[in-house]
DNA sequence: ATACATGCAAATCATTTGCGCAGTC
DNA sequence: GACTGCGCAAATGATTTGCATGTAT
């Protein structure tokens, strides 16, 4: 039988230090050129493996801002983002986690409510000064 | 020059009601099976197509719950969802649009915020009862 | 008549997976 | 030594796109 996760590897320990290292909100791509700078030979489909088993660890957690691809975040603490639709930078929100809200919507629903998601989209100060 | 969405098709006018017809969030491939009962000749390609015109003219909207697959809704009037993790059932929630928080975040973020989304996980009734 | 829209099929892109070998416990 | 993880390359699945033809204005 599979028991995935178990054994430790070097790939999965750097690839969780990459991105407890960064606030980027990186994708698998740029967790994958990162690793590769000091471990030339890992492949794409194990920073996936890894990225999975992480999260399903809770050590990560995945994100998806509907743009196609996966975004991964070491912070696990509930908490909102901020998307920028033109660069598509992602920033943590220094608000709250809305316990009301989520109450209130528990006992509305029929069925158990587990979690929330809320995530805030806009131009960020850097792009707007472009334009 | 391209004028995309300028001269109006059967085929765009049916996917729209298909949309309007349901309260379900399909995805693009359930539309396309929907559509093709009455029109045996449409391609996957031109459902998407049409569905990226109707989401650009704001007559419908995409949705995106990190499925890895698109789903639209018909209603474009700011509303929330929960989602069931279970069978994927997406429900709209009748809990008013957080004007308040908006505006806090709008006053937190350095740029312009111009919308947010919020999405509700857990187990439907349903899929509860099932287990 | 002009130019947008369609159907079809091939292409794209992120992600997943099978396999034989390597690393960990 | 037994079993999990890796690298590689091929497969998958949703979505996109090029092209010749159809259709709306």
């Amino acid at each position: 039988m599979q028991a995935i996760g178990t054994k430790r590897s070097r790939q999965r320990e750097k690839i969780y230090q990459v991105l407890k290292k960064t606030v980027a909100h990186p994708t698998a791509e740029w967790v994958y050129e990162q690793v590769r700078t000091q471990m030339p030979r890992v492949s794409l489909g194990t920073v996936y493996r890894n990225l999975h088993i992480l999260t399903a660890q809770g050590k990560i957690q995945e994100l998806d801002f509907g743009e196609g691809l996966h975004r991964y975040d070491a912070t696990v603490n509930q908490h909102y983002h901020f998307v920028c639709e033109h660069c598509g930078i992602v920033m943590d929100l220094d608000v709250p986690p809305q316990q009301d809200l989520h109450d209130r919507v528990r006992d509305l629903v029929p069925g158990k409510v587990t979690g929330h998601r809320l995530d805030f989209f806009g131009v960020c100060t850097a792009c707007l000064s472009k334009s």
